[in-house]
DNA sequence: TCAGTAATAGTAATCATTACTGATTACAAC
DNA sequence: GTTGTAATCAGTAATGATTACTATTACTGA
């Protein structure tokens, strides 16, 4: 993968957030700085890094894709009421009697828990 | 939620299945019997069904999401290979450290393991 | 410096999903 | 059974996230 700028921007703006940004995000953080920089690239790019193992995509059910760009493996929460996520800085555990199975091969895990946040949580009572 | 026809159709499609189908797939395997089904009611009830606790939304990242039928927690492999979708019939656990945050409050979880299944893994090698 | 080619900007197209509208249907009260 | 009414439906238009396309720009190795 050849350098460019707009990579760089890319991400650093995903790694430099604790937010789990989605394309979307990524692209008005930059689009004031960078007037010139196209949805289209930021797209492509996150699309590339992720690929390329230097962020980790989040399918929240949301209908958007969001970043992390920390990436050691770690769960997230996410809010029912406001849809922020927060870091679990706890390893998915995959079970050992899976990985014996000839079924299938497990390379790596996903865990999200779902739940309310503190500010959400009173909001519904 | 009152009755209808068509919602019990497009439950039994789903609980009678293994697959974890789609919205488009639900609505492929019942509009030859029920030609004037309509697409955006299996979206509508698979929406509803789920809200409802009667069947379960998977988010893999193919930018589709699938139902499972079967509400029991359990984690599921999806295969880098052939996007299939595996049940693994074991509870996704909570770890007793995050149940006392008092940041957030986790109501379930969901894991999903990414990898490849026997037929895929043949084929990369 | 320059050629070759990957990457970009800007825009059009795609695809899954949701919203809208007028017709139909479940179901409760009479 | 009949009727009122609100939920649900079919069919279709609209939306929103993402991807594809094309002419231009800019890395990078020679």
């Amino acid at each position: 993968m050849r350098y460019s700028h707009q990579r760089e921007l890319i991400l650093e703006a995903v790694k430099g957030v604790k937010t789990h940004p989605t394309a979307d995000m990524v692209y008005d953080s930059l689009h004031e700085e960078h007037p010139h920089l196209s949805l289209g690239t930021v797209y492509r790019n996150l699309s590339l890094l992720a690929q390329n193992g230097d962020i980790t995509p989040i399918y929240t059910g949301d209908n958007k894709v969001h970043y992390d760009g920390d990436t050691d493996p770690h769960c997230h929460f996410v809010c029912k009421g406001c849809s922020k996520i927060i870091d679990i800085f706890i390893k998915p555990q995959i079970p050992s009697e899976i990985l014996d199975k000839e079924e299938f091969f497990v390379e790596d895990g996903k865990t999200l828990f779902y739940g309310h946040c503190r500010d959400c949580k009173v909001s519904t009572l």
